[in-house]
RNA sequence: GGGCGUGUACCGAAGUGGACAAACGGGUCAGACUGUAAAUCUGAUGGCAUAGCCUUCACAGGUUCGAAUCCUGUCGCGCCCA
């Protein structure tokens, strides 16, 4: 146990990260009384989880910062249901391999920012393990009695799907919460879990499980919480978490360590405080000190750079944060064709790349085409558009549409840095 | 089962025989200004071999010199009746 022990609720009240909990001096009373145990769940739709993902892995390691200890639930078995909640659809079910594929490959990322040694260490869970040996009658005896159908209807999730005529819901999505609730119930029982985290969106499902413990098990081993955080919104309204690109991803494959600095860096300035409260462990003082800082002098973007230098290093590590920087730097120094081949190939390796045959620069190559080839033009009419802008630059040299491409633009003698609009790079090396 | 209505680009929404690759708004992308921010202004937003051509207005046919627009059928959706 730490010697410093922090104060759960309170951590979460000055981040912001308080939404609600069911019984909030009972919460206190028992959380400090003694080690506790927490469990989140998250849900293996993909093969990796994005930011999205990462406010309810940080709720659990401050839990972990707290002195508690933190249970992942993997949803090996829910994630072959698919939870209605804020889904306009019926989901695709997917296979069991499907979902086992995804766990697995979700595992490693709660393994880099939870601690699984020591005396609180985190453990994970996969819901597979009890739902999926569970039998229909003895659900619907067991467990069916204790929900009222009269409601779940009322549940949001359930009801608009339920007055959407085009939409409707099926009896399994319709199911999903008596699985969560079971998730929590069966937690109790044999993990001793008292407490689930989740997102404000997972009231209605967190409480439901909350009301299954009151009911299967005896007066002393009932107690139970539930404790949500908000949404996490971005200040002009639009969807948190997007890029140009898509979905920022907690995995390198998916979201480069650069990408995701970059991301960070550009989060906007009316959201960077609140940002680095949610998703650094930065304490108070240090945050309070950025945030003056911001102020004085925002155009040193301290508070920016110090939100991705954090959130890269808890995501990937920080070896993986200083080359995601070093190369952000070099990019941005605006004098990329002087840098030395070992720092332009350490660049290289974060963002888009591309190979080529050196022959095809033979007699000039058309840049409204290679564009298109590097992807940072859809199309040559966007190609057009971009170079007609001045919007591309080759070794930071603008370019327009009638240009192109020749031995003469290679750095080191093969490679080549493309740039569109201010922050899109491409790499090619020439063979 | 019957009646009426409706289906347009990423989204919303105009257009009801030619000047329509299709108004307008949002979103998105780019340029300028900045701080790799926001706001603002400007431009772009089906594709290409770009003074031009090709493919689009739910789908399949038809009428016409000419169709997003008219007709027929199919499908989806909405409302009303049974």
């Amino acid at each position: 146990m730490p010697t410093t022990r922090i104060n759960f609720i309170d951590e979460l009240q000055w981040r912001g990260l308080f939404y609600q909990a069911s019984d909030e001096p009972g919460v206190r009373d028992h959380l400090a009384s003694g080690t506790r145990r927490a469990y989140a769940g998250f849900d293996p739709t993909a093969d990796s989880l994005t930011i999205g993902n990462l406010v309810p892995i940080m709720m659990l390691r401050r839990f972990q910062e707290a002195g508690h200890r933190p249970v992942v639930v993997m949803g090996g078995g829910t994630g072959l249901i698919g939870d209605p909640s804020g889904k306009e659809k019926e989901r695709d079910l997917r296979t069991v391999e499907e979902v086992q594929g995804n766990v697995d490959a979700q595992r490693p990322i709660f393994e880099s920012i939870l601690d699984f040694d020591g005396p609180n260490a985190a453990m994970i869970v996969n819901n597979y393990e009890w739902l999926g040996d569970l039998k229909f009658i003895e659900v619907l005896r067991d467990v069916g009695k204790h929900f009222s159908v009269n409601q779940m209807i009322q549940k949001e999730s359930v009801r608009e799907r339920l007055t959407n005529r085009e939409q409707g819901i099926s009896f399994t999505e319709f199911c999903y919460v008596i699985l969560q609730a079971y998730d929590f119930m069966w937690l109790r029982r044999h993990h001793d879990v008292t407490i689930q985290l989740g997102g404000s969106d997972q009231w209605g499902n967190m409480v439901s499980g909350m009301d299954l413990i009151r009911r299967l098990e005896p007066e002393s081993r009932n107690e139970s919480w539930v404790v949500t955080n908000p949404l996490v919104t971005k200040a002009d309204g639009g969807k948190f978490g997007k890029t140009e690109t898509g979905a920022v991803w907690l995995t390198a494959d998916r979201t480069s360590p650069y990408a995701f600095f970059q991301f960070w860096l550009n989060a906007a300035d009316a959201d960077v405080i609140r940002f680095l409260k949610f998703f650094t462990l930065l304490p108070q003082e240090r945050i309070a000190e950025l945030e003056s800082i911001h102020e004085s002098e925002p155009h040193r973007r301290e508070a920016h750079r110090e939100l991705a230098r954090a959130a890269t290093m808890l995501v990937h590590g920080a070896d993986a944060a200083e080359t995601a920087e070093a190369a952000g730097k070099a990019l941005f120094s605006g004098e990329v064709s002087r840098l030395d081949r070992a720092t332009l190939e350490e660049v290289f390796a974060e963002v888009p790349s591309s190979n080529h045959a050196k022959a095809e620069l033979g007699s000039g190559l058309s840049l409204v085409e290679f564009l298109v080839e590097t992807s940072l033009a859809k199309s040559k009419r966007e190609s057009r558009e971009f170079l007609g802008n001045g919007a591309v630059t080759v070794n930071e040299r603008k370019v327009g549409p009638d240009d192109t491409l020749s031995s003469e633009d290679l750095l080191h003698g093969d490679l080549m840095l493309i740039r569109r609009g201010k922050k899109s790079w491409h790499v090619c090396r020439w063979g």
